[in-house]
Parts: C-alpha cells; sequence; structure tokens
DNA sequence: GTCTATAGTGGGATAGAC
DNA sequence: GTCTATCCCACTATAGAC
C-alpha cells in the first residue's frame, strides 16, 4: 500500500533474518525441548545478543506461532508423500503421522498441546491436511476425528514413556487404525 | 527403625500438615495450572511462608509424586463405580476416564503427560485400574492399550480445544470405543 | 514449626546509543 | 541491525534465629 515496489512477495525460505530466527528456534526446541528456547539460547547460536531479536519478531509468541505454521505445513507434506504408494490409505497416513511426531516431538507437542491461535496462524495452513486425513478415512469425517485422537494418544503416550517396554506398539497401531476405519457392516457388504 | 514406637502408620486423609500442604496444592493445580503451582502461592493459600514448606516435604517433585499418587488413587475409585451399573462395561469406564479427566484437567495432564516416575510412587499404585481397564475389554490387553491411546487422545485434544465447536465428541467416543471394543470377528461369532 | 534474609538462577522485554 | 545497560519479574532452596 504504501510502497510503490511491485507485488513481490519475500520468499518462504528467504535468507532474511526473520526467517533464520525462526529456523534456528526450530533447531533448539528439538534439541534442547520447550525450556531451552529461550530467547538468549537463540541469539547466543545467531551470534548476537537477545534485546536484538526484537528487531525481527514482536515477542516470543510469535516466533512459537511461526514455529507451529511451519510444523502443520511440514506434517502436511508427509502425508501426501506417504499418500503416494500403495496400501490401506488409512494405515499409511497413520504411520506418516507416528513417523513425523516421533522425528519431531517437541514440535509436536507445541502444536498440540494447546489451542491453535487461529487468528495468528496463516489462513488455511492446516486445511489441505484435514482433507487428506478425511479422504484417507472413505470420507467420514467422524472415524477420521476418532482416528486422530486415536493417533495423538499414541504419539503422547509413546513420548511420555508411557507404555510398558514390551508393548508392542505397531501392533496396537494397526489394530486401533484399522478397527476404526473398517466398521464391521463393510463386511457384509453394506458399502455404503 | 529409630522410634519405639509400633506400627502406627500415620492416617491416610490426615490433618498432618503435609497431607494439608498436598491438599492446598491440589487446589491450586487445579485453579490456576501448572504455572501457578509455586511453593510461594501454596505457602500463601497456608498462611506462612514459603521456606517454611521445606520442613515437610523435601522438594517439589516430592509435592508432585503426592499429586499424582493421589489422583490415580481417584481414578481407581471412580473406575470401580462406573463398573457397578449396567451396560457395556468398556464404555463405562471410557465414560467414567472422559468424567474424571475433564473434572481435573490439570492433575490429569500432570498424571500422562510425562513418564511416571514409579520408583518414587508407592508400589502396584495403578495395578487395580490397569487390571479394571484390561478386564472391561475381555482380557484383551491389546485393545485395552488402544482404547487407552484413543481415550488420552480424546481428553487432550478436548482439553487443548482442538476439536472444532460443532463436532459431536459424545459420538466420537462412542465410535471409537466400539470400534475398538467388539472386533469384526464377534459378529460371526468367533467368541473367542 | 515458623520466621527473616538471602543466595542463586533464570526468564522476557525495553531504552537509547551507535 | 546491533550493542550495552538495565529493569522487573519469578522461582527453588538454604542458613540460622526464634
Amino acid at each position: 500500500m504504501t510502497s510503490p515496489s511491485i507485488a513481490v512477495e519475500r520468499p518462504r525460505t528467504g535468507t532474511g533474518r526473520r526467517e533464520e530466527i525462526v529456523r534456528i528456534a526450530a533447531t533448539i526446541l528439538e534439541r534442547e525441548g520447550p525450556d531451552g528456547l529461550t530467547m538468549r539460547a537463540i541469539a547466543t547460536e545467531l551470534g548476537i545478543k537477545a534485546p536484538s531479536l526484537y528487531k525481527h519478531i514482536a515477542d516470543k509468541q510469535e516466533l512459537e506461532v511461526a514455529l507451529v505454521a511451519d510444523g502443520l505445513r511440514q506434517q502436511t507434506v508427509a502425508f501426501e508423500a506417504a499418500l503416494g504408494v500403495d496400501g490401506d490409505p488409512a494405515m499409511a497416513i497413520a504411520e506418516a503421522y507416528h513417523r513425523w511426531a516421533l522425528a519431531h516431538p517437541h514440535l509436536y507437542t507445541l502444536m498440540n498441546g494447546q489451542p491453535l491461535p487461529r487468528h495468528r496462524l496463516p489462513e488455511g495452513v492446516q486445511d489441505r491436511s484435514i482433507q487428506l486425513v478425511v479422504r484417507s478415512f472413505g470420507g467420514d469425517r467422524e472415524r477420521a476425528r476418532a482416528a486422530w485422537a486415536f493417533a495423538h494418544g499414541m504419539v503422547t503416550l509413546e513420548l511420555a514413556g508411557r507404555f510398558p517396554p514390551d508393548a508392542d506398539l505397531r501392533r496396537t497401531w494397526r489394530l486401533g487404525i484399522a478397527s476404526i476405519a473398517h466398521p464391521p457392516q463393510t463386511r457384509e457388504g453394506t458399502t455404503r
């Protein structure tokens, strides 16, 4: 509006200072956990002092929102990749969900452990993900929702170390997803 | 060992200072959330100063362990009560799980969001609960585990405000628990 | 069993100079 | 865009007097 420059958007994977900060923050979060993610730590890693960060971001919460948004986009990519291969789409997406969460445990928790600040988030940033999940459950939103809860429970309990060491989690995943995805009625030929 | 007193255990629901501290801590945790649970806050509520607490408990972690242990015992009682009534035991226990969690959201998170410090916990404090759940799933540990994950996921997503406002959660609960509890095979008469 | 005083640590954030 | 200096906050925990 104020600037005469044509619609040249900032590059997504930019080398801008702000993007750099978010990238470093993600690294620290995954390496040290949420308590390690301090403004001081981020600044140190960048080779600057903490107060300088505030020239690029308003406050810590803005940083966390950026991390969550990135995480949601990554998850969508992982889902799309998983659906590209053969096999039961529900199971494929569940496996992708599981894998992604284990690979980014702290970001996963940041993304799912509290209300999504939708008003601060870029619009529609998780719509595509939801779409993919629902579709892989035959368009049944109810079953997709139940499967989401099951998957989220499996992930958080595993991350919290709450399963006994001898539990066969792969089996539990298969049992849970299969039970939710395939209603008994289907077996009798009642394919909707 | 050192004291000659006979085996008179401290009363469970005692009026001892330590019990009082734990009770107040539970109140504050539920009222203010985990960040509000500070030694200062507990002391203030008791009308004393924070350092005085350390005459009764070793450190804050000991306090949290006591809270978790109490929570586990409460949950067991809730499960037992739920199984006393008619109906599908799996559904009954799931409803009890849901109700208890919503009534004690922050304690629930403290109990389930991190590894259980079993070595600091009174022995066998959750064995009875596990027993009840497994039994209500026909003795099938695998299904009981999957149902646990589903229930935990439902609770944490609801507590985190992650379900859309128009979601019919009662329906999702019924669908999830029924799907997991009753395998398709059963319909063909394969009742083990 | 309670107090005061205090240590020790750490956090987020701002002002103003350069 | 970075710096220094600093504020203000909060927390857990200990020492030692009463």
